[in-house]
DNA sequence: CCTTGACCTTTACGTTGCGTAAAGGTCTAT
DNA sequence: ATAGACCTTTACGCAACGTAAAGGTCAAGG
């Protein structure tokens, strides 16, 4: 009835690793080394591995799993009282944010993107105010209270204009990326177009352009499954062809990052 | 409008760490350095970072927040829905800990100690059926039927006689620890009876005991609220004395881990 | 002009619970 | 004797920062 470290692994279910780091911390040390420095468990090792993970599983940390087998008068209801606690809290926690989640979704849905406004309204009250308190005065009286009321009503929203016309540019690449791909040379006039058109949306919201990075982002739409789900919607490949137009466009050769 | 790394920290509610941080990973960097290095942010840099913290309320992950934003085209709302069912199932994960505990505390309440077989039994079996499967015919063969029960039998239930005896142990030490703090010399006959007996339980649990664990323990127990707060229970500040007592008992100075 | 103190910078280690090499001994079987 | 399956230790990596440590910068005051 001795096990070596993966023998033991194997009939609990975890990892040698996870062995030999609680055997490093202390919490579960093997009955004995042997001679050429194996880690050998025995029968009441295997019972305390099965108390750890049973608490383990109950997300309770391994520091306090460890007071808690190797010192049998620590309250262990009272800490299990108190871990209930934290769960519970988080669970609340939780509740709230998918609620969050949810209300975000469906204001996305609804067609009022960039409403967060009203969510960031705290924030950004927090920041005026900030603003009135340690500049206001001095702002106001050097520049006028036009040029404050000015920035914080831009700070305040953001041009839906720009919001729409960006969002139609985006709807138009994509038609014109059907085509393209259709068409099937990203060298051509059309994906040529699209690449193009893809630089300008793009200045939309990115605060400064690079090739570089332009060139990484159509990297990183080949790259991440969900920009090439949405880029293939209009055919499979499509994304790839819009990241080869869009370095042809860029007179950039693949690199291979 | 523009700020330096704390000055936006200030505002924002995050640490100039945090800032730093989103800047060395790309996810939000400063409109410029001026000519001493310093960062400085801008409103755009703001609106971002009220973006990049709405989302981390939504415990999105840093790397997803940076796709989101820098990224429109990246489509949020699936990515909110995909992040929504993460969350569901850690809600369900988390009511069934939750469940758990639950019932942990009350058979625990329900003085039925240590009888956390019923749940372990699938591990045991595990455990069991690994035993028979692999060494099964050749330890029968080798050393009898019995022997395989008997450690078998062993392996399933622990010594309830030892438990009892452990527990009126440790309610012992809790009487004469009153008696020996009211007498108030740690180094006294009482005192050290109650050390000599601290030792004794321990030693029924421990699978090894030294002196120096044994130190480590008493020093803990001081250190660990939750423990202070168990002994406590006899007197504010019996824990103090227990440890000096055991320290006194085992001969060893006082340490400074 | 120099110092003090409040800023800012970068570098780097610690956190939790392991996964994952890398480099090397040991054991068993052929 | 050599291969293959074990075991060992050392050490970096992960997420999202907290927390020194060691050192420039800047405005104010003596």
């Amino acid at each position: 009835m001795e096990y070596t470290v993966n023998k033991l692994a194997q009939i609990s279910g975890v990892s040698g690793r996870t062995l030999r780091y609680y055997d490093q911390i202390g919490l579960l040390e093997p009955a004995r080394i042997n001679s050429s420095g194996y880690r050998i468990y025995g029968q009441k090792e295997v019972d305390l591995l099965q108390q750890i993970l049973f608490y383990r599983e109950l997300e309770v940390s391994l520091e306090d799993i460890k007071k808690m087998i190797s010192e049998p008068m620590f309250d262990q209801t009272e800490a299990l009282k108190s871990h209930y606690q934290l769960l519970a809290q988080k669970r609340a926690r939780l509740d709230k944010i998918m609620a969050n989640v949810k209300r975000t979704i469906a204001s996305k849905q609804g067609g009022i993107p960039m409403q967060d406004k009203d969510k960031f309204a705290a924030f950004k009250d927090n920041l005026i105010e900030e603003n009135e308190d340690k500049y206001g005065e001095e702002i106001r009286s050097k520049y006028g209270d036009k040029t404050v009321d000015a920035s914080n009503a831009k700070l305040r929203g953001m041009s839906e204009e720009d919001f729409k016309a960006m969002n139609d540019l985006g709807e138009e690449i994509m038609v014109l990326l059907e085509k393209a791909y259709i068409a099937g040379d990203p060298a051509s006039d059309l994906a040529q177009d699209v690449a193009a058109k893809h630089k300008q949306w793009l200045m939309y919201s990115w605060s400064s352009y690079s090739k570089e990075a332009h060139a990484g982002l159509a990297e990183m739409y080949v790259a991440d499954e969900r920009f090439t789900a949405f880029y293939d919607k209009v055919a499979e490949g499509a994304t790839e062809f819009l990241r080869d137009s869009i370095l042809i466009y860029l007179g950039i050769e693949k690199q291979d990052s």
